[in-house]
Formats: structure tokens, sequence, C-alpha cells
DNA sequence: AACTATTTATAACA
DNA sequence: TTGTTATAAATAGTT
């Protein structure tokens, strides 16, 4: 892409080869984040050099985590490394004893805390530092993405709540017009018989009424 | 990168992110192809639309094939952390009516579940502005829990730390007493006998030995 | 590792 | 989505 085109075909100058390879490589990671980060995907790159020497890039999550929902999308059956995280709906007996039932939900809590385990990818028993630090990272971008989604979803709601100012605004001019025609032909009305000077009001305080 | 730079955060406007989604998603699967010939590299691409839409590009062999050998490459290296995050320990007064206790659970296990689809699924807009309120809470308290153990093991490694220091010290002055003497009695051997002038030192360069 | 002349990718628009 | 075009970004060849 430059001082010259390109053929696209293996480049045989061992040299060249390798330059091109670290500099693209990095360009094809950038790619690869800056579309993760614009349109909010998840991807996962995964690049061996012909040494067989390996780079990766896992944009949300670990790799891991990627690769397992990857077989889930193909709907390949491996060694998934995935928890389950279902196991409310397979074992609910009816009718429990309060105790029982306290017993498997706290199950069932610590396998969902297992759940979160994984996705930290976790490490053996009493974390180490390294292992905290991680994990505060982790929790740190599961927070933001939290927060991302409560944005979108009152971002939502704000728009939903100006459609419907608009909707009401129109029917408020509408109805402001129907009092003002109401008042003047009851004017019409007081100035015909002459009974009283009690004068009514023109217009209703537009205040209460308008936005 | 035309016709306006662009920020490096996620489009806002759906449908221009839609548009830009499907532009670069072809861009990045071009230029890794074109790493692949070019360099002889073997690329696995896999990237997951904000929808769950998967698109995929393994440039030799298959996709399965790749992870095989990411697999061997990384090791199967995981364990299960026994870190507990118990959230509904801190949210929950001890002594309740067992009634209330188990609508407490399993609220907590909804919820739990659904951050955990939530993630996984790359935020298909599930939750509700309640719920994700709820969930940023929880985060922010296993947050602040990650982040106590953290400075936990921090203090104790610095104690450790500090305990180390106090013994190198006592050593380092009793070794430095040792040598003092030691040279001493080579001065005075030397000066007994007269056999050389070479003036040994009195004192190693103290800032060696002293923290 | 830098530097540019070019090629290539793509943002905005239609 | 697809196509066009002005411009930003990537990079091949070079230093």
């Amino acid at each position: 892409m430059a001082r010259g085109k390109i053929q696209l075909k293996r480049i045989e100058n061992p040299v060249h080869r390798q330059v091109t390879f670290c500099k693209r490589r990095t360009g094809l990671l950038k790619k690869a984040k800056e579309l993760s980060v614009l349109c909010d995907a998840e991807i996962g790159v995964v690049i061996f050099s012909p040494q067989g020497k390996l780079f990766e890039l896992a944009t949300k999550g670990t790799m891991e985590g990627m690769i397992d929902k990857y077989m889930k999308c193909t709907g390949g059956r491996r060694g998934s490394s995935s928890a389950t995280f279902t196991a409310q709906e397979q074992l609910q007996p009816p009718n429990l004893d309060p105790k029982d039932e306290i017993n498997v939900l706290k199950q069932e809590i610590e396998m969902l805390q297992k759940g979160i385990r994984y996705m930290f990818g976790g490490g053996d028993g009493a974390m180490n530092l390294e292992e905290l630090l991680l994990l505060e990272k982790h929790l740190e971008y599961w927070i933001s993405q939290i927060r991302t989604a409560k944005m979108d979803v009152m971002l939502q709601e704000i728009q939903s709540l100006r459609n419907k100012e608009g909707v009401l605004k129109n029917t408020n001019k509408y109805l402001l017009e129907k009092i003002e025609e109401n008042n003047n032909s009851i004017l019409d009305a007081n100035f015909a018989t002459m009974e009283t000077n009690y004068s009514y009001p023109l217009t209703m305080p537009s205040e209460i009424f308008q936005f």
C-alpha cells in the first residue's frame, strides 16, 4: 500500500516477509480493536507466525470465553470449559421444606458465582496479588459495560418521553383552541342577553397547559 | 478514515454503527487474509456483532483446528478460584423470615443469571433500567471487596518485606563487623611480617550492603 | 526504527 | 445494502 502495489502472494524474501508480518500484524490487531470499540462487537484474533509463534487478541473477556461462545454458535460440542448457569431450571421440586429450599437456592447461587469466577478465569484457592488485580480489571470492565447499557436504556426512555411530549403538546394546543372558541361563544351569549357584566376570561392561563 | 477523522469510541447512531460494522468487518477479514497469504501465517478471526451474529475466518484449515492449536500453545491452564464474592451475605440481615429469605435468594439468582447472560451474550439488552442499576450496585460492592482483598495482600506483602529488611539489616551489620575484624587481623599480620606494604581496605563500600 | 510516496480503507453521503 | 468520493490511515520501499 505504498511506494508500490502489492502482489497478493507469499513474499519470498524472508526479511521483507518478516518486516511485513510485523507491520501488518500490528495493523490487523489495531483494526480489530477499532471495530470492536466503534461497533460494540466482540472480536477474537489468533495469529500464528510461520515459526509457530502465537499472537492473540480478545476484545471482550478472554479468548477462552470467545471460544466457548463460538462453540455455542456453531453447535460444536467439545469439552467446553463453560460452566452451566441453568441449575435452577433443572432441579425445582414444587413443594419443598423452606429450609431445604433455602439450601438449594444457596447452592444455585454458589454455582452462579462459579460462573462468574469462570468468567474471571480464576486461580487456585487463595488469590494472589496478580489475580486480584486481574479480577479488579475484569470487574471494572463489566461495570463499564453495565453503565453503557444503562445509558442506552435511559436514552431510549428520553426519546420515548420526547415523543409523548410532542403528542401532548399538539393535544394541548387543540384543546386551547376549543376552550377559546367556547369562551367566545359564552361571551357572545352574555353580550346578547345583557343579564350580567361579569367578564369571563378569554383564555386559560397558558402556563398550566403548556410544557 | 475518510471524510472526517474518527473518534475511537462507540458510534452512538445505530445506523452509522451498523454501516461501519459491515464495512470494517469486511476490511478486517480482507486484511487478515492478506497477512496470511503474504507472510504465510495462520490466522483465525471471530467476530460477534452486537446482536450476537457470528462472522469468522480461518485462513488455513478450520477454526476448530486453530482452536486446538491455540489451546496447545497456551497450555490448558485454568483452575477454579475459591474467592468468594457473596453479595447476598452483605445485603442480608441474618435473621429473616424464611419466605422472605427465599425471595431474596431467588431475586439474587435471577440477577446473577441475567448479569452473566448479559456478559456472555454480549449485551442483548434483556435487562431493564432498574435491573441494570441493581447490578451496577452489586458489581460496585464486589469491586470494593476485591480492592479490600488487594489491599490486605499488599499490606501483608509490605509487612513481610519490612521484616525481611530488619533481618537483613542485622545480618548486614554483623557481617560488616566481621569483615572489619578480618581486615584488621590481616593488617596486623601484614604489619607484623612486613612482607608487603599493600594496604587492604579497612571497610567495604557501605552502600553496597546497606539499604 | 523513521520516513514518505503511494496505496488502501473508509466516513459521509446518496 | 451498495456505490461514490474526498480524505484519513496503512504501509512498501527506502534511509
